[in-house]
DNA sequence: GTTTACATACCGACCAGTCGGTCTGTTTGA
DNA sequence: TCAAACAGACCGACTGGTCGGTATGTAAAC
């Protein structure tokens, strides 16, 4: 056990411990005394924060949502045009996925969750419509502004958002043909063409 | 039991039991007593036609991978412009997916599997090949023909196979603020309106 | 009479969760 | 000021149910 903490930072603690645990071997291969070994802490100790496997793991997705929070935040882009915004978005998520390839192999692991688990599958839908909605702001902004075409806002936000989804292929298949950053901004460039006004 | 069967449709029978289980349950969650009372046979039955869960799992995508097959025949779609295509193939996914919902739930799984499991991983790998290769030839066909504009295949490939993975959001999210037809159709028009010759 | 295709009863490894107990503060009151 | 009383944080041996797999029986088919 590693020296004094308070009750939060110790939660914390547990946490990172189960997610690295778990993106190794997802929800159900996971072992409570592989969290027990990896944390250095013990039974009791996890017990005693967490009621069970469970609530271990809704406390765990919270707190990994809770890392994407800020490509939600509106205001964050104000001044730019709407397809720098959407360059930017795109940018951003790149950059979390090179700093953290993990959460995305999380991710497949926690859509199958979302399938089978309500609680879950809410978290999931409200990151979701989070994103989607963010995405779709800019894209309004973007056909008010005149340089956009005169798409469907959800549809196309849907599309987008996907597109970036789609990162998850390059881990899963460890493909090497291209780079992520290239892929991104490749298609994202695509997709643009169809979006912008010429 | 069910009347006298061949080997083959006995073993179908099995696979089916599991599969509606497996895409309501994951395979961690499915236990072979829930496949035992879906097939309507028994323990023996099952353990008869497979040496143990993993294998029957794995026959089990086996079969699910053969069902998308024809997508990949090339010469299906001979004569037809590049456009078209695209088109055709992505109206067969959607088809696929009207038909069978459940497979597609079931994918979100397969690919959480993967994730973990090498053999799983492979299979998966076959099939991403297989489609963003068939993908890849009508693109490159269509830049030959001078109706697409020079872009990177398997990069657009990837994008346009991406897509059409999106579907899996819909059964996900139950979003039905519109429809799986008019999503992809909207969404291929869109990106083909990046990559065909203005 | 031997193989095929099952059915049924059973085994035992495994693991989430429990619980009696400890250890280290912290508060109280004489 | 010190010790009694208590509380929060933690330890780890243990258990009881669960579930993949097996052993054994058996009826039809060949």
């Amino acid at each position: 056990m590693t020296e004094n903490r308070t009750k939060a930072e110790r939660k914390v603690e547990i946490l990172e411990a189960a997610l690295n645990i778990f993106v190794k071997k997802g929800y159900a291969e996971t072992r409570m005394d592989d969290i027990v070994q990896e944390s250095g802490l013990s039974k009791g100790a996890i017990y005693w924060h967490y009621k069970n496997k469970r609530e271990l793991f809704l406390s765990l997705i919270d707190h990994w949502l809770d890392q994407f929070a800020p490509i939600m935040s509106p205001g964050y882009h104000a001044g730019k045009k709407a397809e720098v915004i959407l360059k930017d978005i795109a940018r951003f998520t790149v950059r979390i996925f090179n700093r953290n390839r993990n959460w995305f192999l999380a991710e497949i692991e926690f859509w199958a969750m979302a399938s089978r688990d309500e609680e879950v599958r809410e978290k999931g839908i409200a990151l979701y419509n989070g994103i989607i909605s963010e995405i779709e702001s800019v894209l309004r902004k973007g056909i008010r502004k005149g340089e956009f075409l005169e798409i469907d806002t959800r549809q196309t936000a849907l599309m987008l958002m996907n597109n970036l989804q789609g990162i998850i292929w390059f881990v899963l298949f460890k493909d090497e043909t291209f780079s992520v950053d290239d892929y991104i901004k490749g298609s994202m460039e695509m997709m643009l063409r169809g979006i912008v006004k010429s």
